[in-house]
This record gives C-alpha cells, sequence and structure tokens, in this order.
DNA sequence: ATGAAAGCGCTAACAT
DNA sequence: ATGTTAGCGCTTTCAT
C-alpha cells in the first residue's frame, strides 16, 4: 500500500505543502511542533518519496551515468568503486554501462542515459577511439571525461593521468638498472595514452644518450593477447634486448610469461616493467614493477568533479582538468 | 532547448495522444501516414521522451539495482558484467552499489533504490551475514537473491551455485591424484556457501573412508590475508598435510604463496585447489586447480529471472531457484 | 482514426 | 506559519 505525501497531509491534517517543506529542509517557517509531528508520522507510516514525481519539477535525478568499456578488465573496478563511493557520499546513484569500446554501444547508452535524465555522466574509455562524438551532444548532459581527450560543448572537466611521467619514471627505473636495449610494446598510438607513455619513453632514453629505435616499439592493442605475440615476434625477429617496458600490466604478465616459457630468466636476462598496477601485478612469479596508476582516485575525482560542476548552477566556468600523479611500485621484475 | 511530446504534437499537427500512442506502438488505429510523419519529426528533431514522466504514469522504470559487496573484489566484475548485459537487452538500466558487506549501507541502498523506484533488485553478497533483514519489505520490491539463501515476502527467485558438488569435485580430484591429507581453509562457517563447500569436502573423505578431522579444517573468512595467516597457523601446529582445498582462490592463491615462501613445492609437496577460478586465477605460478564458478551466468540468469517476474504481471508464482553447476578447471597446482 | 481531459505525486510561486 | 494552486511531461480512458 503505498502512501503519497497527500496521505501524510491528510494524517497529520496539515497541507501537503508543509509536509514537503519539511521533507525538503526548507522549514524555516514551520512551527517545531508541526515539524515534529509531520516528522514522526512520516517516520510511522514508512513513507517514501516518489523521486519519479520530485524529479519530474526539479529537473534532477541525483543520478550520474558511468560509461566504461568493461567492467570485466581489471582496470576498471577500482574505478568503479571510486566513482560509486563518491556517488553515494553525495546522495547520487549510478547507472553503469559496458561499452566494449563499441561506438554504437556508446550512442545506444548515451541515448538511454538521456532518457532516463541522469544529471551527469563520467566517461572513460580505455583506448582506440579518437575522433568526436556527435550524440555527445545529446539531452546536454554535463559530462567528465577520464583519461579521453575530446572536445565538445558538454564536456565539463577531465580527469587525466600524467602518461609521460610515468613512463619516463619506468623507463628510467630500468636505465638506472642497468639494462639498456629497451623495447616498448604497448597499444595503438591512437589512443592519448599510448603516445604519452611513447613520449616518457624516449625522454628517458634521451636522457641517456640512448639512439630511439622504431624498431624497439611494438604498438598493438592493451590486451594479453597482444603481449603474447609481440614478444614472440621480438623472438622470432632476433631483435636484441634485455628489458621490456609495457603500455599495460596485462601486457606485461603476458610477456613474462612468453619470455620464461622461452627460457629467460626474469629480471636477470631481461627486466619487465608494466603500467597500470592491476591486482594481479603483485601475484604473479616474479611479482611486476609497475606504474601504478590511481584508479580508484581518478573515479572518485571524476564524480567529484562532476557533482561539483551540477551543483555550481549559476557560474559558468571555465572546463576544469585535474591531472592525477603515478607512482612507481618497484617489485621484483626488473 | 528541450523537445516535449506537446512540440512533436504541434509540429506534426496531431494530438499529444496520438503521438504517444506511435511512440508506444499501440498503434493499431493510427493511420500508417500519420504514423511516418510524426516518426519523421521525432527523428529530425532529436526528441527524447521524458522517462520520469512516463514512470510517474505507468509505475515502472525500467532500471534495477544491483546490491553487491564491493565491486573491487575479483569475484563481481565478471557477475555484474552479465548483469548489466542481460539488462540491457532487455532495455534496462542497472544502478550498482557497495555494500561492503556492511548492514547499514545495505539499508541505505535498499532505501535509495526504493527511492528511486527501481523496479526491481538483485543483491549478491560474498558471506557473513545470516539473519533476515526487515528493510527488504522497503517499497515492496521484488528481489532476486545470488549466492545467498534467506527468506522474505519480496524475494521472487534465487540464483544458486551448487557448492557441495563442486567442492565434492575439488576434493574428489586431490583424492584422485593421490593426497590424502587433505587441509580445508575457508570463510566463515555461518555462510551457506561455506557450508556448502564443507559437506562436499565431507562427502569426498567419506567415498575414500578417510575420518573426519575437524582440526583439518580452517574458517575465517575469504581473503588474501586469512589464506596467509591459516597457513601460517598450520605450519606452526605442525599438522601434517599434503594438500589444501581453500574455500575460495584468494585465499589459495595467498596459501600458495605462504607455503611457497616456506620452501614447498606445489604440486610435489602439496597439492592445492581454489575455488571460483578468479581470473588471477591462471596467472599465477604455479596455474591454480580451482572450482570455477559461472559467474557471468549467474549475473545474467539473475536478471533473467528479475525481469521474468516483473513482466509477468498476472500470475503469482512460485518462488523461482535456479542452481548453476560449477566446472573443475584443472591446472598446475594439483 | 484521432482528440480532450484527467491525473500520476510532487514542488514552488503566491496568497493569506 | 500554513494553505491554494498551477504546472512538470506523459499515459490512458472515454468521446467523437
Amino acid at each position: 500500500m503505498k502512501l503519497t505525501i497527500k496521505d501524510i497531509a491528510r494524517m497529520a491534517e496539515v497541507s501537503i505543502t508543509t509536509v514537503s517543506m519539511i521533507l525538503n529542509n526548507k522549514d524555516e517557517n514551520i512551527s517545531p511542533s508541526t515539524r515534529e509531528k509531520v516528522l514522526r508520522i512520516v517516520k510511522e507510516s514508512n513513507y517514501i518519496p516518489n523521486t519519479m514525481a520530485r524529479s519530474l519539477v526539479t529537473r534532477q535525478t541525483k543520478t550520474i551515468g558511468l560509461i566504461i568499456p568493461d567492467i570485466a578488465n581489471p582496470f576498471f573496478p577500482e574505478l568503479a568503486r571510486g566513482a560509486e563511493d563518491k556517488a553515494s557520499e553525495a546522495g547520487y546513484g549510478i547507472i553503469f554501462c559496458n561499452t566494449d569500446d563499441d561506438i554504437e554501444k556508446e550512442e545506444k547508452y548515451i541515448n538511454m542515459l538521456a532518457e532516463k535524465m541522469v544529471d551527469g555522466i563520467v566517461f572513460a574509455h580505455s583506448a582506440k577511439r579518437t575522433g568526436d562524438l556527435a550524440s555527445y551532444d545529446r539531452g546536454n548532459i554535463p559530462i567528465v571525461l577520464i583519461d579521453r581527450d575530446m572536445e565538445s560543448e558538454n564536456v565539463k572537466g577531465k580527469v587525466l593521468v600524467n602518461n609521460l611521467e610515468g613512463a619516463y619514471q619506468g623507463v628510467k627505473h630500468l636505465l638506472d638498472r642497468g639494462y639498456r636495449r629497451i623495447v616498448f610494446i604497448t597499444g595503438a598510438l591512437t589512443s592519448t595514452t599510448a603516445m604519452g607513455r611513447l613520449a616518457g619513453y624516449q625522454k628517458a632514453l634521451q636522457e641517456y644518450n640512448i639512439a630511439y629505435d622504431e624498431r624497439y616499439i611494438k604498438a598493438g592493442q592493451y590486451k594479453s593477447e597482444w603481449g603474447i605475440e609481440a614478444a614472440k615476434q621480438l623472438l622470432r625477429e632476433g631483435i636484441a634486448f634485455d628489458a621490456v617496458f609495457c603500455g599495460n600490466d596485462l601486457i606485461a604478465i603476458s610477456v613474462i610469461k612468453t619470455l620464461k616459457d622461452s627460457g629467460f630468466s626474469i629480471p636477470e636476462d631481461i627486466g619487465v616493467v608494466g603500467f597500470d598496477d592491476i591486482q594481479m601485478a603483485s601475484m604473479v612469479e616474479p611479482e611486476l614493477t609497475t606504474v601504478k596508476q590511481p584508479n580508484y582516485e581518478m573515479g572518485y575525482k571524476a564524480v567529484e568533479l562532476l557533482i561539483e560542476v551540477l551543483e555550481k548552477h549559476g557560474t559558468q566556468e571555465e572546463q576544469r582538468k585535474i591531472i592525477l600523479d603515478t607512482e612507481l611500485m618497484v617489485r621484483k621484475s626488473s
């Protein structure tokens, strides 16, 4: 038996306005006795306000969308958790969507979120896509991007990672340990992440006066399969190398595996450094040295930024950009 | 500039009723020419219906809640993905919530979901809780439970895993390989999962005429830390054992690590079998033999079941129960 | 085949 | 300090 605000008003013998005001803490002008009475009845009767009706008039749903490629990809659960934690703190709910980095699905989801009238969207991708996306403008929903550099009217903020600096640290570490012929296996160079990391790789090499050699760059995808394939290619091509810097941990882990299967010792023969610091990184043998991305924080900050934008109704600020630092986790593979 | 159904009606020179009917495929009585015209205008003008308004009258939001302990726990991303895939197929959105298995948070979220008027809730837990939960009845939302055995008016279905059979297979496998003194390290025995697995463990032992010895049972939590702790206890107590069957993979992986650090070879000295088959299981050294839970399927089936219940308005069926089978993944640790 | 109108439950401007 | 009332955008019953 569903109660409405009307029922509460009747039971408390006041008008629905009064009830509404009390429920929304707009009760400067309500007498304490009335407030108490109403509150008591609300509690006793187990009344649940209908957000639909409220949203219809207030034009906000206290819900935000989270679009990611795939929650089952070990990179995203932490990020999602960070996002949800902040949202929950602020009284928002999160609708999550998996796009598999597929443009059609992205459009479909943006549409769905627009229909559900989410107040804003946090958009994270893994790689791949580069161009602009018209559907961003669907329904004019404020958007905060994670790790994706892209312009649109509705993009109100970005949360990025300092890929250049992170990669620089990782490669420099390898160099410091004495490795000299360092291969870079990474995802597609169309992605801003891969490009940033490549720049960091180059910077470190330069600092050590080591010539940049294109044959040492293997760009494919941010996937285990690519790590295996790239390592095999390297071995087949007979390129001399003593270390591998990987675009992410999935690649690094499969590279280690492939190399070990071929009889190499890690880190004695070949040093390996990854990027991300997924949970697995500290569980493999040898434990993986890697550049840690602050995933939880990225999700958390993105939602924080979004909510700030949402609730700062008046001021039409500049687009905000947050750049997070990475951290080198030195373990056993280097 | 937001368009409403009224704008479309005006532009098409028809009534809003007509537009509404066409949009909802209740167009038996609409002339094809009108339909086409309206559809064209809808498309051209980029009209997005306001779900809030619709939900207010239809009493359904096409949104369901997913409550889990922690998306960052490797058990849940796959499950969440399965749930979201099915939901998306059926035109539903998913709001996800992390409770950390904390009762207060659960209540808070159930409340939030009730306010947001989700059509139903899928509820998965990890362990721990046993008693009933009054707030389940908040807002009378249909619930489907995953892996949790609990009664309530609103629980319309359950998706369970055959824990007994799974554990039986795992332990029998160890026995078949010649191991005889098998320790069982698992989560709290208050959880139905741990109890089911214990029963399976006992059944296998019995079949091999091996006496059940309580000192071989270590019940703590489904966490890495407990795996380390339990393995150390075992070593300290000087109990003779040649195999460990673990309540989940997190425990198994940390047990392997602890044992290896103490100089044991896996699987030569000690065989280890886990439960779950999380991604990490096939990446550790040695690769973990484990009982695979169909996580993706659990999420998928749960949402499927829930939607079936939601859309079968009339018939007040029995509570439905789906029991999924596990699969033994034989790898290198046994 | 189409339209008029009531009403879903709530907020907010305006009265009193 | 409290109440009246007009919508928010849509679906649905009942007319025509």
